[in-house]
RNA sequence: CGGGGCGUGGCGCAGCCCGGUAGCGCGCCUGCUUUGGGAGCAGGAAGUCGGAGGUUCGAAUCCUCUCGCCCCGACCA
């Protein structure tokens, strides 16, 4: 490709409407432009890199025996009301009426279709197992699209869902599954990890992630090297306490703390640390409110709290006025001494002593309060984030923290939508069995972003070689004056063309230093400069993108470096 | 949805408080010079000041309404 005619304009200052720096450098780089909130359009460079996501995911699929078809974008409620998802998934989905008032939405997406099109198609156990997938746009109606592509509201996924006549064969399923992704993510030249996770809106049993690790990510996982565990932060277990709770040694004490709503300003009037406090936090329940109590320097997670039995899902903190309502004082000064309404304890509440909350006045704590004396001794449950320096669930390592981007997920869904639409093949005995099914999803333009977070520098994107929209950058200095420069440049466009690189001649009339600039910010991985100067003794300027240096090297020899043998 | 902020040539911004000729940098077009890290000079094109209504002799500026976008919190590929 010329340069000239690619059609291609990169932005010198970054737009304001972008905030993180894959972002940035798609719009700058002239990859994407936005239409409207969580709309792009995909431009010429753009959808060079997304071509060969797909093409990759899109091989490994194939390779694991996965059938590619397309669904339809629009489907009808009914099927959605089948499954109870019509009012179940709210307003992430986009509904629309047709010309005589039928009911459709926009696909975020295709276990209904696809479950539909089972049905249909499977009757007999020999058909089996099978996996249907296709790179489609999908629409979610995001409550906030923020972040480019990786939070778009329309978006391009890879969605796959397998079949199987029981549970063991679904395993096997889902594992072949495991492995497609993970030469996937390989081959893309990610840094990545596979983490459990909760299954969420889609329900089923089993699911893991696979995080792009990036500290600009939205999730936090937790891992652990030595055995191996890992996990979304949301889903990992904490390990209750063994410890044994320090004897009483002060007498309990209700103390005026003016302006001291937080853990944090709690500290610094008390001059104690935030594991000598208790943070006792209400939230909505479906017979009143619930109280969840945790350590002063733990986080609640939201996940494991909709879990507990009254707790609404999902999670919703009490408003002021119902805590002063039902407590009689405003957030901040809530303890469960005293409390009237259900009250469940982290695991890690249960070895404190000596320790502060709550006195459910406006202004006022406990100081000096144990278990036992000033309150029952709780029995505990999981209701807190691991944190850096966990134990892992089997006891035998520390968790470490990481901050990863959500560019996979796969789950084992079971028999819940073949259930709910009664998809059906017959067995070896001529009964009716409900179909095992497995849904899994890639994020392709997600991915794009992903790699730009974990490939970047100051100057731009540094893209993998397996996605980069070309392999090798040809620069010619002065390629508009010196006709040699323009012979060379032309002859080694078309011989680098012709052993089947992608190439791009940045044939235009513009300064070197405009060239470099460009180059680097689009990230090519191989940059070749002609110059007269080279030329003469037969050189050509050779950089890698991630190179410090560029070094000089026979013209003969460019081929070889670019595609290593 | 709640809270905060912003809408002024393609991009980044100033002007608004205190109403009176719409401006700067980059980019774009033409010409000349220049040519190994985002050139110089000269000339030029391009803006319903997000939209509607109002106040006023006069509104980018003040008032009301509205639309859009971005950021912070609950969702997911």
């Amino acid at each position: 490709m010329r340069f000239s005619k690619f059609g291609l304009t990169t932005l010198r200052d970054t737009p304001a409407e972008a905030e993180i720096i894959s972002h940035k450098l798609m719009l700058r780089a002239g990859l994407i432009r936005r239409l409207a909130a969580g709309l792009f359009t995909w431009m010429p460079l753009g959808l060079r890199v997304l071509r060969r996501v797909e093409k990759i995911v899109c091989e490994e699929m194939d390779r694991a025996g996965a059938l590619e078809l397309i669904m339809p974008a629009v489907q009808p409620a009914e099927l959605w009301k089948e499954t109870g998802r019509w009012d179940k998934y709210g307003n992430l989905l986009l509904r629309m009426r047709d010309r005589h008032d039928r009911d459709f939405c926009f696909g975020p997406t295709h276990e209904e279709v696809i479950t539909d099109i089972a049905r249909r198609e499977l009757r007999s156990y020999k058909q089996l197992p099978i996996n249907f997938y296709q790179v489609q746009t999908k629409f979610r109606d995001e409550i906030r699209p923020r972040f480019g592509v990786m939070r778009a509201r329309e978006f391009i996924m890879k969605d796959a869902y397998s079949f199987d006549l029981d549970q063991s064969g679904l395993e096997q399923s889902y594992q072949a599954m495991h492995a497609a992704y993970t030469a996937i993510f390989e081959r893309l030249g990610l840094k990545f990890r596979v983490v459990d996770a909760d299954s969420g809106e889609i329900g089923g049993n089993r699911s893991q992630e696979f995080m792009v690790l990036a500290d600009s990510g939205e999730d936090a996982i937790a891992w652990c090297d030595e055995d191996g565990y890992a996990s979304n932060v949301e889903t990992a277990a904490t390990v209750p306490e063994d410890g044994k709770r320090a004897a009483a040694k002060v007498n309990l004490e209700k103390i005026e703390t003016p302006k001291t709503k937080t853990v944090e300003t709690l500290t610094e009037l008390l001059e104690i640390g935030p594991d000598k406090i208790l943070k006792t936090l209400i939230v909505e329940g479906k017979k009143g409110p619930v109280a969840l109590v945790i350590r002063g320097d733990h986080e609640l997670n939201a996940i494991k709290a909709c879990k507990m039995p009254n707790v609404t899902e999902p999670l919703t903190m009490a408003n002021p006025e119902t805590i002063q309502e039902i407590i009689g004082c405003t957030p901040g000064y809530v303890g469960p001494i005293g409390l009237d309404i259900p009250v469940y304890y982290d695991h890690a509440t249960k070895c404190m002593s000596d320790f502060v909350c709550g006195a459910n006045e406006f202004e006022k704590h406990y100081i000096g309060v144990n278990f036992g004396r000033d309150i029952k001794t709780p029995t505990t449950v999981d209701l807190r984030n691991v944190k850096d320096g966990d134990p892992t669930p089997s006891g035998s390592g520390t968790l470490k923290i990481a901050r990863g981007i959500e560019v996979g997920h796969i789950f084992q869904l079971g028999q819940s939508y073949s259930e709910a639409m009664r998809a059906t093949v017959q067995d070896k005995d001529g009964n009716d069995a409900t179909l095992f099914m497995g849904c899994y999803g890639i994020g392709v333009t997600r991915i794009v972003g992903a790699a730009i977070e974990q490939n970047h520098d100051e100057r731009g994107i540094i893209w993998p070689e397996s996605i980069a929209p070309f392999k090798v950058v040809l620069i010619p200095i002065n390629m508009h004056q010196s006709e040699t420069v323009r012979e060379v440049a032309t002859t080694l466009y078309s011989e680098l063309k012709a052993a089947g690189l992608d190439v791009l001649l940045d044939d235009r009339d513009a300064r070197p230093g405009v060239k470099f600039a460009d180059a680097e910010l689009i990230g090519i991985p191989h940059r070749l400069v002609i110059s007269e100067r080279g030329i003469k003794v037969g050189q050509l300027e050779y950089r890698h993108r991630r190179d410090e240096e560029a070094k000089m090297i026979a013209y003969d020899k460019a081929l070889q470096i670019i595609t290593p043998s």
